[in-house]
DNA sequence: CTCGCATCTGACAACGTTGTCCAGGCTCTA
DNA sequence: TAGAGCCTGGACAACGTTGTCAGATGCGAG
């Protein structure tokens, strides 16, 4: 088979297995390293014919510009960084695909890994991000110091926080009205009747959770509800825990009527515990979740926009980039509560 | 607030805002430039006292190393390539996120695009990556001829392609056992009494889509069944026009009594139309989605393992840059049916 | 006290590109 | 035909790092 290439034919040993550099290339057309460079790069000042000779030496060679040299040379990367939690979370898929959009748009590539959910992994990845002299760095934030920027943002890295606020630093922000989302949600559940709901959520160290739970909390106060202890969980971060968290606020004397669930994980594993139930208990979750309309009831939530977040952030970054921008700013994203059924139970003693 | 650092404190103007360097370290610290470089990388022979001097320096000047001259000089960037269709789609988090971990286990770090299932872009961004001087590439394929990496690969740059094959070049592959996977899928149909089996998958010039539609002839012909040409809508590839194909097969003299959906986003769709049938339609999808169980009844699948085959392939592309590898292999991985409800229906005629 | 050796340090070139600047050849005009 | 001006092409330095190699320093042994 002709037309295919065999990794056998690759030439062994040297690094980058003798890649052509504009110097062969300009050696195989018989001319200047600059002009290879110029035609490389659209310049101006080449006759057509010059330009061919060149044309046809690349791609005899299979010439591709080195861009590490180009970024040590320019002073500018055309790539930027991107700290999230996990990729594999759904909520996250979307913001950072319209943060890659953006950045194509802007001619610029992402980078992106995941902290896991650990301040020193976030760290680690932020500064090594840095240190490939990406132009602006988009961190959904693990830790609550942040501080190590420093340096970075004063050697004119462009940073916008998402999700969560930065700690301990200035720096732009893009986030969802968390409390606001979650105090309507609650509000929506007691508005239907209940008083005795739960709140499951993750750790309070975690900006978004504190912040649904302060909204749960101020709902409650809202209506003259007193919260009991054992009406909350947090920091339930696996489903075992989130599982068990449930059951317990369901059982006993004077359970909860209604549950209100502080991420998409949460609520998709409360879901499940509810199929169980033979009472039929309310739910409002914090996050969509796909197919929540098909579910027997479906399930109301509090939807935030992922990809408008990215977008946003991403913008914003751009602009600093630009120099359009002086004060960092905290910007705050509407939620929207969406009612499909699981929400408008009513309270079943 | 003492313990901020706002924006405007950043030096205006010159390239990454003056970043300190090597140069600059050793000046202050009172040394030479390589004793720098030798305490920055951990190398030996520097005593106690002058690395600590180094340090300090490098402390206070927020000094970083800088990474492009450093690929520049030594050849390898530590980082890979990953090129997939759309990050947004949850069947790719989980790979990507398990290409990371790999990539991370080994030190290195993953720049991701998401090709849009656009050839020309996906080629345009794997180029853009190996400009970057990429150690790797693992690539989903757009499009079926990939002789524009041969260059590439001939230079060392060591390429996996995942859950499609190479068009026209030899290379690793890693793939799901697509063919069997949907044949399975719709011999369980069979099983299970039905003979009027309608298939709704993505254009057939993607080699995963194209297979599946294979299986599902294969599974057809293996029962002695005659496949009807209005039983089969190909490159239905949004929501309005697989609820189209799905409304029209199941209309109409002759109806299909059971559906077996191509991908994730085709299931999703048809099991929306399914829900607002009066009759009961069988449905067996090709790959899993989260909640499927809850559903009433709950979606039976053919699911593979996302997150293996991001592993596997990212595995492989580091054993190519050991030099362990020679020879380019085609991994199939087994798919799995999960019973869930949906695909045990009887025919309702 | 001096030599030799081991240890530590620094000068210098190189990586591949781009920005600056100058040389040479051309055209056009007087 | 000579001079001015324009256009094209190329030599060279610089970007920040690391590998090489030779010099400096200190210590112990003879």
């Amino acid at each position: 088979m002709p037309e295919t290439t065999r990794r056998a034919d690759r030439l062994p040993g040297t690094r980058y297995g003798n890649r052509p550099t504009m110097k062969d290339v300009a050696a195989r057309a018989g001319v200047g390293l600059k002009t290879v460079s110029r035609v490389v790069n659209g310049e101006p000042g080449v006759t057509p014919d010059t330009e061919r000779r060149v044309q046809e030496a690349i791609d005899a060679l299979g010439f591709r510009r080195n861009d590490s040299a180009r970024v040590l040379r320019k002073g500018r990367t055309a790539s930027i960084g991107l700290v999230l939690e996990d990729l594999a979370d759904p909520f996250y898929g979307p913001l950072s695909r319209a943060v890659e959009e953006v950045a194509r748009a802007h001619g610029a590539l992402l980078i992106n890994g995941s902290s896991a959910e650990d301040p020193e992994r976030e760290q680690e990845l932020a500064l090594a991000l840095c240190a490939r002299r990406v132009d602006g760095l988009v961190v959904i934030p693990a830790g609550d110091d942040h501080r190590y920027l420093e340096p970075e943002i004063r050697a004119g890295v462009a940073t916008v926080f998402v999700d969560r606020p930065a700690g301990r630093i200035d720096a732009d922000v893009v986030l969802s009205d968390n409390f606001g989302g979650a105090r309507d949600g609650v509000a929506h559940l007691i508005a239907h009747g209940h008083r005795r709901i739960g709140f499951i959520g993750d750790m309070p160290r975690i900006h978004t959770a504190a912040e649904r739970l302060r909204g749960y909390r101020a709902a409650m106060e809202d209506a003259g509800i007193a919260v009991e202890e054992r009406w909350m969980s947090l920091g339930a971060t696996n489903p075992e825990r989130v599982r068990r968290a449930a059951e317990d606020m369901l059982a006993g004397p004077g359970p909860v009527t209604a549950v209100f669930t502080g991420n998409n994980r949460v609520t998709v594993t409360v879901i499940r515990v509810l199929a169980e139930q033979s009472r039929r208990v309310a739910l409002v979750g914090f996050d969509d979740i796909e197919l929540a309309d098909l579910l027997q009831p479906g399930v109301t939530v509090v939807a935030q926009d992922s990809a408008a977040l990215g977008r946003t952030a991403a913008e914003r970054l751009f602009r600093q980039l630009d120099g359009t921008l002086v004060a960092p700013e905290r910007i705050e994203l509407p939620t929207r509560l969406i009612t499909r059924g699981s929400g408008e139970l009513p309270p079943a003693d």
